[in-house]
DNA sequence: TCGCCTGTTGACAACGTTGTCATCCCAAGC
DNA sequence: GCTTGGGATGACAACGTTGTCAACAGGCGA
């Protein structure tokens, strides 16, 4: 029935177990903690011992009320008027959080996000929750992790949803079936497609709701054309550079996204092809690259926003001790100048 | 000499000092600001008026630690590979605050920020420190309140440095003069430039880099060649229209950034222009943008990451008392095939 | 009239850390 | 041997809020 470590179990040890353990008084241990002078080198070594043993990580309120700094700092930006996914991912959350006086902690990546990093921001920066962006949204390991610390998180534009957890996301599949159905309805039969990133659900998604669509339009699904991607331009290029070896090319292609669909647009510029005439192209996203590409693109629009937005309030609500809800936003279709009728049935049609 | 009402100056009311004004206690306040029922609609009112009389907003420190909860949430995301101006900047802030244990707390904002807003997002957050990126970094009203409440604050990519703050930025002046330089030394004798936003210190550092350049050239600087602009690709496609209605039109094009310069390729194809062969463009930053027009694009390399982190490290050191610094950071020219000799010497030259 | 319940309010003890200051110890200088 | 000084350490009081629980007032039914 000791005093300071009665509560060692999930909240995570204090400076006064870290003490305890080193056999000194917490101030020593927070010299050590905040690499201050003065600890005689086999103290400050016996410290940290106590420090990784117990997994300690000082608690930034506790640090901010006793020493009046917040170990945190601003950055204030003013988005373009046009922005890119995270930009708009960025603008609906913020919002969200500004309306209930939240903070919004960042925490980017590249590739390789393991559940160790996971667990150091959580641990760190002790947010009350976490909003699990795709392709993230879908990392199960990551996912068991915050189940076991018991964080809350929500996911956005998941692979799949769980009724156990909160998550919003496009109808990513109807989506696809719409854009496909737009394209078969112009009168293309041989419809290539280029597939997205197969970490990110909405690749899966977007390709069902594509064979789908063939089915109900009685289109044979030629294997030959779909093709491996990624959502950048060079996939594209890559994509069009496959599908144009096809014993008898498609007319149309539908990327997974709108830089994929550029890439397509540059490199048949590069073989002469012509858009729309030749090659029909179109995309997904509605991002900026959509309307700057010549000639510009047929697309998706997803409100990224909103749903960041949503999926946020949601989070909010649900570490307040609301239930997890799972919540679909609808697109829409935009059609521009990169997607036609096919030369044969044109000339023949009018 | 009273007990709770002794610190009412620089650090903001407290919790005893709203208390004491409205005449209750403190627990009452707190149900109040919390918004918790069992409160006399009256004695509501009244606590209030005292906090919005003392200007009280709650220390988000203090609340964590006592309610075990930060009100805060983490936002995970992956960047993809090729990113944003925006995007390279975060990611260079973020760098730059892990490393030393410093969370990153975002603004972001459309055109008006106001004082108060910051204001409110200081008192809110209690950040250390402020990180103003352009084109917020010339805000003089910003600047000035900053100051004003003791906010240490960094500047990213400004329009002037000044010795009493830190601040990060490319050499704008230089890279651009590197760039008409270039051009020039094609062979090119009528250069068009479209400014970018006045708001941003870069849309002016790059004018006058260019102007100097013309003049080492001697080159006549023809103010029909000069023209308004935004950092995005619409202004581009007008700065086009605008410059090709000129009676003797630039064989080449310098535009403020990439996306501008995209938008003059779009909008020369669009008139059946050829690039580079009747008319060469150039951009700024290289962003992915750069390399998804058609030709690709010639373009100045800036590290906006690297800036960005190092103006947090300095933000960082600031805050813990060290002197304010300015730096600035090379830039590298990216030939690309938008850029080429005119035609007239390309015909005769080779 | 007496309880009892419910709505309102406040006193006080956390929460986990850092700042301040006192104490102790040891080596160096006289 | 005694003093002095400084490095190492700890006791204790903040820091500003929320949670817990007790106290109190007033309305209502018995």
């Amino acid at each position: 029935m000791e005093r300071g470590s009665a509560t060692a179990g999930r909240r995570g040890a204090t400076i006064r177990e870290v003490a305890h353990r080193a056999g000194v008084s917490i101030k020593t241990v927070s010299r050590v903690v905040n690499n201050e002078p003065n600890v005689r080198p086999e103290t400050r070594e016996r410290v940290q011992k106590a420090v990784s043993d117990l997994d300690y990580e000082p608690l930034p309120a506790a640090r901010g009320l006793a020493g009046r700094r917040t170990f945190s700092i601003g950055l204030l930006y003013e988005n373009p008027h046009e922005f890119s996914y995270i930009q708009r991912l960025l603008e609906g959350a913020y919002a969200a959080c500004e309306n209930t006086g939240h903070a919004l902690l960042l925490r980017p990546c590249t590739d390789d996000l393991t559940p160790a990093m996971v667990r150091q921001f959580v641990r760190q920066t002790r947010v009350d929750g976490v909003l699990l962006t795709a392709p993230i949204a879908d990392r199960s390991d990551l996912i068991s992790l915050l189940v076991e610390m018991g964080i809350a998180f929500a996911q956005v534009s998941p692979r799949e949803t769980n009724p156990l957890w909160t998550s919003v996301g496009p109808d990513d599949a109807e989506a696809s079936r719409a854009l496909t159905d737009y394209v078969a309805g112009l009168g293309h039969r041989r419809i290539g497609f280029i597939k997205g990133d197969p970490k990110h659900g909405a690749s899966h998604k977007r390709l069902a709701g594509h064979l789908a669509c063939l089915r109900n339009h009685g289109l044979a699904t030629d294997p030959a054309l779909i093709v491996e991607g990624r959502f950048d331009f060079d996939s594209g290029k890559r994509g069009l550079d496959a599908l144009w070896q096809v014993p008898d090319p498609p007319t149309a292609i539908i990327a997974c996204n709108d830089d994929c669909a550029a890439g397509v647009v540059v490199a048949a510029h590069e073989r002469g092809i012509g858009i729309p005439g030749t090659l029909s192209v179109a995309g997904f996203d509605d991002s900026p690259t959509a309307t700057h590409t010549w000639p510009a693109l047929t697309t998706v629009r997803q409100p990224i926003a909103a749903i960041a937005f949503r999926a946020t309030q949601l989070l909010i609500a649900n570490i307040v001790g609301e239930p997890p809800r799972q919540e679909t936003f609808e697109f829409d279709l935009v059609a521009r100048a990169s997607m036609a009728k096919p030369e044969r049935l044109r000339e023949t049609g009018s």
